[in-house]
DNA sequence: CATGAATGAGTCTTCATTCAT
DNA sequence: CATGAATGAAGACTCATTCAT
């Protein structure tokens, strides 16, 4: 092939990555405003300056719109935590290491970090992405973490690996939606990382084996005296 | 009481109700199946085994249905929390006692629960439902909470109690989910249960304030020494 | 029930009735004025006179609609030329009964003939309406007629049934196209019954056994000496 | 001939000839394969092997790429019957040439033979092509034709022009048909060779003149005493 | 109260056609 | 000539909501 033709080509691949990115960054941004129901193509086609059927000719439909930011968003999450995971290390520094990730993500790109969440970390029952890939495989991941940890005596005995992990990403889940969702003021970069200390810290000091029973004692038995009376006043839901 | 027209009168009142609550219960169900973005107001019709203008006679529109599915369930979910947060109680029994309130709904009613927290709990923006009515006022709450045991002295100083709330309700909600969505065989109660003694134990051991320094030190040494090496290696999201 | 109910509910499904019928008849005309591909579900709404959607609450889409079109008026013309072939009669009685029914189809419903001839007879490949069910159906059917009357000795004995049954569906088919497309001049129904006329005598003049051999003889040779001259002019289409 | 610029000309001139040439052929399987409207550009260009945009360097645009397909196919063949038409000799010979053209046709190219009777010889109302200039124009000159040998006195006397030159196409345009769609296991040419001589004789043996009054006299009476009872049964189209 | 036929605005999706390279 | 990215008009289909009975 001549020269010309080659770099043209290079450069037309290049282009078409560059409007593939483009529609994609829209769409992210777009569902991070709207939601994925909410908006509609021409949406997404207007924010990233594109005619409308330019989007169908990337992408094969709505569905592989979302199907790809999150394979994007949520595979490069899931890649760097498994590369955590499977580090030879103590879980103190495994877990600040996930907790790590997740922030990092966050700050690298906020807005996408909140369509993975609302939009399809745990999308619908029924809807075309499959949960158990998505919240389910971080847990499975974890929970693969915290076993390990606990073959090797770094877990407190009487929790169960899956708990851990749950708690793990729900505290990291929900402190994240709380900074997307604008419920607390990110004023400042040391705020985030504050926030991201004390969760691997508070974490940490839950799940920890602890040399002296500590002063959880006490509590039991408020909790217990307390229990019965509370559980009567449970009634069903209409 | 008399048994004429104000029997009947209480009779149709009665009836209209169950009604009510059928169309109210199915909707809940479909929900949970096919979210709601999913389902058609004639599946929910279908499910009550009413007619499918009925629905409208009971509720204005599709979104007064899940607002009102919303409102019943949160709004109980949140009203018990909130009698758990007014108790003048320890921290420990608070943390019992919200960690109760929310496995108790589980156990009542799963797919109430599931349709909360995939449907409405965070709702992507743009959606009727306000998030911060959901997920924010639980936290707001929570953090009343936890702003009182501080002050009592019942938390480790290091940590927000914005933070303490964050993580508390991510870990209930996390857990839940994976129960909710089967992640986990709940074959027996006692699984439940145990899972539930586990988050407030775990959490607790995380945010209770440490008479000893605890086990914690080294670890946080190991983490120091290896975290630019992670840092550096965050990329760009696509 | 009460007789007020089975009144309205009776009343309402005859109006139901009627609409789907309104509609039917709309989507044949309206087919046989622009085609299958060149109208729009909305012309044939407008046509009826009623809403856009209403369509879609009778037919599940487009191609049903065609579909029944199709069937309403194939599967009775079919049915009558069944009817026919199942008579006990001699072969000349039953190609007039098919000549009848296929002219008397024309006469109740031209445009309905139309659509059928046009549209669906032979719908191009790769389309829903399967061919072998409607022109290889008509022929399969007019072949076993042939064959019969061949077996009782009252046909050719040089023709094959199913060459027959091409020609006669052919010769119905083609001169219908032309009243239908209004070639000939239908000024009448003389005219109309006239042309019917001629099909059956010089169809069955064709294929009824000659006692005598005919003048068909030297016509043969004249045929056989200009064969190859005609035969080496064929050029392949491009 | 000189080799140099002249021929560098032609070369070129042969070569996009040739790519003409590969885009029609790959338009022609493809409208037989898939139809017209079920086909796109984008097929088109893939069976040619070439790319998107070509087509519309030898094509105005879809339609005349129909268009062109139907020239080609149709055109050829009106121009053969054409001439045979034109013949001075008498019908017979008239009759063998013009289905020895149509089955010739059919023996070079039969996908082609397909798209035409398919797709453009009865193009739906309201399409491009004049339905006069396909089926019309065949007819009309059949027409011709016959009324020449009316004139001549090679045609029953009560006979049409415009039926004979009606039945005929239709005649060979079925059985064409039949073979195009698979409705007959054409395994070797001389099924094919036998259909076309039966297609003649028998067209012939109904439309010239009979010398004796022939069979069809008592099957004429069995006709006219039952026809009355078909015709009271038919019923109106839904 | 109940019913479900009727309405029609809102969207996705297709694909012929153009155009810059 | 060749390519295939870009465009956008056209139209099928959905489904929340209304309304007459």
């Amino acid at each position: 092939m001549a020269r010309t033709g080659k770099a043209a080509a290079e450069e037309a691949g290049a282009r078409e990555s560059e409007r593939r990115k483009t529609i994609l960054r829209a769409a992210i941004d777009v569902f991070a405003k709207k939601g994925y129901h909410g908006c509609r193509i021409a949406d997404v086609a207007r924010e990233a300056g594109v005619a409308y059927g330019l989007v169908y000719h990337y992408f094969k439909n709505k569905d592989e719109l979302l199907q790809t930011v999150f394979d994007a968003g949520w595979g490069g999450f899931i890649a760097r935590i498994r590369e955590v995971v499977a580090r030879d290390a103590h879980i103190v520094e495994k877990v600040h290491g996930v907790t790590q990730v997740a922030f990092e993500a966050y700050r690298v790109d906020p807005r996408g970090v909140k369509v993975i969440i609302l939009e399809v970390a745990r999308a619908p029952a029924g809807e075309r992405i499959n949960r158990q890939s998505a919240v389910g495989e971080a847990i499975q991941l974890a929970n693969e973490m915290f076993e390990r940890a606990r073959d090797r005596g770094e877990l407190r005995a009487d929790l169960d690996p899956f708990v851990c992990a749950g708690m793990l990403f729900g505290a990291l889940e929900m402190c994240l939606t709380a900074l997307v969702l604008g419920l607390v003021d990110v004023q400042d970069e040391a705020m985030v990382e504050r926030v991201q200390r004390q969760i691997s810290d508070a974490f940490l000091g839950g799940i920890l084996p602890t040399p002296s029973t500590g002063p959880a004692v006490d509590a039991e038995d408020a909790w217990k005296r307390d229990r019965s009376s509370t559980r009567s006043k449970t009634e069903r839901r209409s």
